[in-house]
DNA sequence: GACCAGGCACATC
DNA sequence: GATGTGCATGGT
């Protein structure tokens, strides 16, 4: 098959197979975890959720209300934990003001405007509003992540400092416009980066993808 | 001990 | 419009 970019979706599928993307249990969760994971490794991630569920504070209600230093502590593990705390609770206020923290509220809203309004909220760029998008709400938004555009610029598809619109673009125009393939290859690059696609000493050889 | 991780806002030029 | 910097933990 020539290249294309669904034939780099289907290597990486046969590669990995399907990665049950996002990890959470509700949409509401993929949101603070979407928040939370800025910058940061996964691992990290799951700790600051699992002690905000242990706290039974893994709700709008509760983490809108919470002292700000109550929250920055529970979530310490994921780091730049003053600034996430900030930006989950610009969410919070967001959330209320405008759908009663209730996120099937959330979804009626169509997907360009509620773009838009994500990206108003201090603290939430595009990639966290395009994962918000996809996997809490299941709207067609490509996510781009720095695994993304390392990948493509390390396929010579595009410039590594594409920016966000450019390299989401790219895959927007070339592909179907699907929930379920956006939700699997965003993953499955993700999955792709941490394993073979390292800065420094890159696995090549292992990766599906080489040859592609 | 350096390097890196599923970004973003803000200052400055 | 491009470029530089602060934010911070935890694993390799």
């Amino acid at each position: 098959m020539r290249k294309t970019l669904f034939g780099m979706y289907k290597k990486l599928y046969a590669g990995f197979g399907p990665q049950q993307w996002w990890p959470a249990e509700t949409p509401f969760e993929v949101i603070v975890g979407a928040i939370l994971t800025q910058n940061t490794s996964w691992v990290n991630v799951e700790k600051a959720i699992s002690n905000l569920k242990k706290n039974n504070a893994l709700s709008p209600s509760r983490l809108r209300t919470m002292p700000h230093a109550r929250l920055a502590t529970l979530i310490r593990s994921a780091g730049y934990y003053n600034i996430k705390a900030r930006r989950l609770k610009n969410f919070l206020q967001f959330f209320s003001v405008h759908f009663q923290q209730d996120v099937t509220v959330m979804a009626k809203v169509p997907q360009e405007r509620l773009r838009r309004q994500l990206l108003a909220v201090n603290g939430i760029g595009p990639e966290t509003a395009d994962s918000i998008l996809l996997y809490a709400l299941g709207k067609p938004a490509f996510v781009v992540d720095a695994y993304t555009k390392r990948i493509l610029g390390r396929h010579r598809l595009l410039r590594e400092d594409a920016t966000y619109e450019q390299a989401q673009n790219f895959f927007m125009k070339r592909l179907k416009i699907k929930v379920q393939l956006y939700n699997e290859y965003h993953a499955l690059l993700v999955r792709t980066g941490k394993e073979y696609c390292l800065k420094k000493k890159p696995r090549c050889s292992m990766c599906p993808l080489r040859g592609f």
